[in-house]
RNA sequence: GCGAAAGUAGCUCAGUCGGUAGAGCGUCAGCCUUCCAAGCUGAAGGUCGCGGGUUCGAACCUCGUCUUUCGCUCCA
């Protein structure tokens, strides 16, 4: 089996990620997170927020809802406006819109047949019957076999287009009117309340807001386990900069996530940078952070310099004026964008496919044991620690459960007194907690229990009294955020 | 969308010729006490993906259907 199946596997055994309505023989391309899952999510929502916002003086958070105005997907582009598909002939320089050229070209088949049926008349007078001719001549047959061909492939472009989007409606009466979209993306959230943020806040250029949210797109084919779902969560920063400068922040941007990603240790050489070199519309420099998955170099993260495409774009669609007054120059302006976009999901798949690791060990016999053990970094481990009475009798498990009870309010804590000791390190390794507490007949004696480490398996002896401090220590991702 | 394969216990799988559904691991309860998953006893857990057909009788043969996975295509 390969890692990847490995990893997908796992993920269900220990409560990482389920298959959604598995009970109902599941749901393409969306999962749910487990009990594991969630708390994993959580600490790299965590880490990501505090990067990305509360160390920033400059950063601020929103949290935008998922239903918006539908004009605001006209604005951005993902709807109507210019899902007329344009097309560019390169020798005369023209634009032309694909749909009416397709339109076009039909007509001209058309027109072939209509030729077709004039000539047959001339020639056969009042015996012509037009049906019977128009099922039987070949010439037209491959005529009408080609419009319907070409039309098909019409219809289907189209609606691909059409159905990325995720449709309902808005109140109880189901009218036209009131369709609106789940969001695609949680940048526009960001762009709408732009104005919000900079009166309220009194935010200065240059100056960012942050969103981690659930965006929605209908992929027409969606797979490679969370990589790729219909539902999804993104963690999203938009930088509003002077104009000129957005390329100099572009490349500020690019080395801080990078480093961001580089500070967790799963190995510099899986990360690269890939450039756009065909940029959107709305950009002027992309690049995207990938990470080399079990199936490969993949996507995790964008950093796009969008210009002042989406703020203009919702000045002209709302008639709102989205400006900036420079002090300094004396002049209004629409901000630039620089924009960081990770997904969350493909975040989480990243630390399970870098965490996941087999071991041989030898055991003390001489034979060989095999163990699963995720290596994640400490602070983004669902269960910090595990707390386990050596034997189930003695006042073993009493002095335990005080230990446990005096640290869950700091630490995610476990709790597990069932099978042997060996047994239950091994489980913790599996969900990737970093430190096992062993209280033995030694610690009613001085107050003293081992410590475990889950990558070196090695055990240390240490006072109960200084557990907090130590952990602490371990576990506080300060010294990570100063080096950023 | 097209093609292929697979669906039996929580997981991995067996199931002979069509004759009352099995194992290992895991889970739970109890015993034992030993710092790296392997001790002992017991228990729970399955309309064999779903529906039709053939048959006295279907997990097994047959048809349909659903879901999942893989490849191609499309999209980013």
């Amino acid at each position: 089996m390969d890692k990847f199946k490995k990893i997908i596997s796992h993920s269900k055994e220990y409560g990482f990620i389920f298959p959604s309505s598995e009970i109902y023989d599941g749901l393409s391309a969306v999962y749910d997170y487990g009990q594991n899952g969630v708390e994993l999510k959580n600490n790299i929502k965590y880490y990501w927020w505090k990067a990305m916002t509360q160390i920033n003086e400059n950063i601020v958070g929103i949290d935008s809802a998922i239903f918006m105005h539908p004009t605001i997907w006209k604005a951005s582009g993902h709807v109507g406006a210019f899902n007329d598909p344009l097309i560019d002939n390169k020798d005369s320089k023209k634009r032309y819109r694909a749909d009416v050229l397709i339109e076009e070209y039909l007509e001209k088949i058309g027109k072939k047949i209509d030729k077709e049926i004039n000539k047959a008349k001339k020639r056969y007078g009042d015996n012509f019957d037009k049906a019977e001719f128009l099922k039987t001549n070949k010439r037209i047959l491959g005529h009408q076999r080609k419009i319907d061909e070409l039309n098909e492939r019409f219809v289907k472009a189209f609606e691909i287009g059409d159905l990325k989007e995720f449709e309902t409606k808005l109140g109880s009466v189901s009218e036209d009117a009131n369709k609106i979209y789940l969001r695609p993306e949680t940048a526009q959230g960001i762009f709408v309340n732009y104005l919000n943020v900079q009166k309220t806040g009194r935010m200065k250029l240059p100056f960012g807001i942050s969103q981690i949210g659930k965006a929605f797109r209908n992929e027409i084919v969606a797979r490679q386990f969370i990589f790729r779902m219909r539902e999804f969560e993104q963690m999203e920063m938009q930088f509003f900069v002077k104009p000129g400068t957005e390329i100099e922040w572009f490349k500020k941007w690019k080395e801080k996530r990078m480093k961001w990603h580089k500070i967790l240790s799963f190995g510099e050489e899986k990360y690269r940078f890939h450039d756009h070199e065909k940029l959107a519309h709305y950009a002027n420099a992309a690049t995207d952070i990938e990470f080399e998955f079990p199936f490969g170099f993949r996507e995790v993260e964008g950093i796009h310099s969008r210009t002042d495409f989406d703020l203009s774009s919702h000045q002209k669609f709302s008639g709102k004026k989205i400006s900036y007054f420079d002090n300094e120059l004396q002049k209004s302006y629409i901000p630039y964008v620089v924009e960081t976009s990770i997904g969350l999901d493909r975040m989480f798949l990243l630390v399970l496919s870098a965490a996941y690791t087999e071991e041989e060990i030898k055991k003390e016999n001489g034979k060989l044991d095999k163990r699963v053990v995720l290596k994640i970094p400490f602070f983004l481990s669902p269960i910090k620690l595990a707390i386990f009475p050596l034997i189930k009798k003695d006042g073993m498990p009493e002095k335990a459960k005080k230990i446990f009870n005096d640290l869950k309010f700091d630490f995610n804590c476990q709790y597990d007194e069932k099978d042997s000791i060996g047994k239950r390190y091994r489980r913790q390794d599996a969900i990737g907690t970093p430190f096992c507490i062993t209280i033995d007949h030694e610690t009613l004696k001085s107050e003293t229990v081992t410590i475990r480490y889950r990558d070196s398996m090695k055990q240390e002896r240490i006072e109960i009294k200084n557990l907090f401090d130590i952990l602490y220590k371990k576990l506080s991702i300060n010294s990570l955020l100063k080096n950023l």
